[in-house]
RNA sequence: GGUCUCGUAGCUCAGCUGGAUAGAGCAACAGCCUUCUAAGCUGUGGGUCUUGGGUUCGAAUCCCAACGAGAUCACCA
């Protein structure tokens, strides 16, 4: 139908069409125009007839008529005047609009057309963003929170990118301090030399295994002290190994060759594990900070902060900068020892970025208990001249609990990162061999496609959770392959591909075809509406930081699939325009899927 | 105690810029494979949306209060 064939229109989301022909029919009609807010348009729920709804409340009010009568002459209009309404019914204050058929076709025609449909490619002018995301600390293996982290950062990251933003994807490791150097006197006291190559294990658990020996040898230590009559915070200070680790901090601050060789090395053998584990997770960076390089940066700006009067030196040579007229409290900046604290390091960061890249907008992925921490970092990049410092986005998820309540590292109930994965793609094959979805792979395939599956099982069930809230996570329940979860969404893509696979087999043509002749059923207007709906998902995931959104659409547009797929035959379908739509309605369908898991980071198989 | 989150089915979660009879999945039960992949589809049961007020034509959604859960208020990072 010509008046939606321009490329213009159909690029207009159809609400904004429908919102036009209302406006046009309520000005012939009334003689006034209707502001966005009292026009609400919505998708007309299930059991009424209808494609759209017009809510006639608030424009009765405006109007001083029945909200039915209105409806009525609205829907009169616009059926007699606009091609694109084929039918309407007014129930109670509610306008129902029926789109015509050839609407949803001709949208279908479009977004098949756009190989990068609901997708917004940036440019060299578009704005840039800083994404800072997994934060690792390096005395210990990634466990099931960084995995969280690690999933929403990058997702973040694709979905600001499909947003039309020039993406950086940053870490900032966290590589010295008082807890770095408990791995390190541990591994000198215990380790007997030990190293990854000589032990088999990998480089970040072997040195995370010394930090738990560190606590298990200082817990005895303050146990002895403690028996001898000591106070038990007493105990915890002048417990040997606490003194010798502070020790080696003021060595290595001292630059001591030995100590920062030590250092060097074991740094080495967890860089080198995280890079695995990254590596099975599929999440990257395109610059890495190290705290060690950037201290030093973040002391420099609150000294020249002091010079301009933005910070205070107390007498004891400490500073601080005064926030009670931002209705926070004072915070310290550097110590009496000219030491820097964690405030000290992420200012000194930032600097560094900003000298990097002209950054437009800055995302820090941390967690919600660090919430207090960027309220702060923002006022003091502000008061330090960051442009991006007030409006910095502290992307604040919640934690990720076990049944029985929190993680603790020092009890054991951290479920670590590598583990889980291995467990999740264990399961996936045992699973896969128990369908028979195996039997016709080689072994390359299978272990590709049984690692997408145990991957995206995971993925999936982190990323569709709301990520401001909390969250429970059961290491036995949760892996789950039914129902709304990663694989059911890629095995309708999968199945997908093998109607198309074989649709292509046959020479069965897809384009050219006669135009359609009869109607369409509801189900296949429902999945064409859906897959339209993709590109302003896409917008709304992007405004509210949410992959959960992107995770929920995916799901909602998959089971919309398998319903269609159920009820009507594709390829056996006789009347060839109806077979072809079918076929580019699949195609589409396919296409959206694979876009949505992409943005959330998970990697779809072609068959499984 | 101050500040900030959160409270929806037995469990895990959607819905929240106010709209029609509050939705999914899991678990339970009952059906559907000589037909394009049954990791699918269909159906049944399951709810005082924590409670009490307020705003309104209309509240799970907005406001206030109470109760409950969590985070934070470090010279730890």
């Amino acid at each position: 139908m010509h008046i939606f064939s321009s490329s213009k229109t159909i690029i207009m989301s159809t609400e904004s069409i429908i919102r036009k022909a209302v406006n046009q029919a309520a000005q012939h009609l009334y003689a006034i125009s209707i502001d966005e807010d009292t026009l609400q348009v919505q998708k007309t729920k299930k059991e009424f007839e209808g494609d759209v709804t017009i809510v006639m409340f608030p424009l009765a009010k405006q109007l001083r008529q029945s909200p039915a009568a209105l409806a009525q002459a609205i829907g009169d209009y616009l059926q007699q005047n606009d091609e694109m309404i084929s039918k309407f019914n007014v129930i109670q204050g509610f306008l129902n609009l029926s789109i015509a058929q050839d609407y949803w076709v001709e949208t279908l025609h479009a977004i098949d057309a756009q190989p990068t449909f609901g997708l917004k490619l940036a440019t060299e002018n578009s704005p840039l963003v800083m994404i800072e995301y997994s934060s690792p600390n390096t005395n210990k293996p990634l466990h099931l929170g960084h995995i969280r982290n690690n999933l929403l950062g990058y997702s973040l990251a694709e979905i600001m990118k499909a947003n039309g933003n020039r993406v950086v994807k940053t870490n900032i490791v966290n590589d010295r301090g008082i807890h770095i150097c408990k791995s390190m006197l541990a591994w000198q006291k215990y380790g007997n030399g030990a190293t990854p190559e000589s032990t088999g294990i990998k480089g970040d658990h072997l040195v995370g295994d010394y930090y738990v020996k560190f606590d298990q040898e200082y817990k005895k230590q303050i146990q002895i002290l403690i028996e001898k009559g000591i106070p038990e915070d007493q105990a915890k200070k002048e417990a040997p190994l606490m003194l010798e680790a502070q020790e080696m901090l003021r060595q290595w601050e001292a630059n001591d060759p030995a100590i920062r060789h030590l250092w060097e090395t074991m740094n080495q053998w967890v860089y080198a594990g995280f890079d695995i584990t990254y590596k099975a997770l599929g999440v990257n960076f395109d610059k890495i900070y190290y705290e060690s390089k950037t201290y030093l940066t973040g002391k420099q700006q609150v000294e020249e902060g002091v010079a301009k009067g933005i910070f205070q030196k107390r007498p004891d040579t400490s500073v601080w900068a005064d926030l009670t007229a931002d209705g926070l409290d004072e915070k310290l900046l550097l110590r009496a020892d000219g030491t820097s604290v964690y405030m000290t390091q992420d200012i000194g960061t930032a600097k560094l970025r900003y000298d990097d890249y002209p950054i437009d907008k800055m995302i820090y992925v941390v967690g919600n208990e660090q919430n207090y921490h960027f309220q702060v970092l923002s006022i003091l990049l502000d008061k330090l001249g960051f442009k991006w410092g007030k409006d910095l986005v502290h992307f604040s998820y919640g934690m990720v609990e076990l049944p029985e309540g929190k993680m603790k590292s020092r009890e054991g109930t951290v479920v670590d990162a590598d583990d889980l994965m291995d467990e999740m793609i264990t399961t996936a094959r045992q699973t896969s061999e128990e369908l028979g979805k195996l039997d016709q792979c080689t072994p390359e395939e299978a272990a590709s496609i049984v690692r997408k599956i145990g991957l995206a099982a995971l993925k999936y069930f982190i990323l569709k959770v709301d990520p401001r809230k909390n969250m429970t996570f059961n290491p036995k329940e949760s892996v789950d392959f039914n129902g709304n979860t990663g694989p059911f969404i890629q095995y309708t893509y999968a199945r997908i591909l093998s109607v198309l696979r074989k649709a292509s087999e046959a020479n069965i043509q897809t384009a050219g075809s006669a135009p359609l002749t009869q109607p369409l059923s509801e189900k296949e207007i429902s999945l064409i509406q859906l897959v339209n709906e993709f590109p302003a998902t896409v917008a709304e995931a992007g405004n509210s930081y949410s992959p959960a959104i992107i995770a929920n659409y995916a799901y909602e547009l998959a089971k919309e699939y398998n319903q269609f797929y159920h009820d009507y035959s594709i390829l056996k379908e006789e009347n060839e325009a109806l077979r072809a739509f079918r076929l580019e309605l699949s195609r589409n369908s396919a296409k959206v899927l694979q876009s949505a898991m992409h943005l959330l980071g998970i990697e779809m198989p072609e068959r499984m």
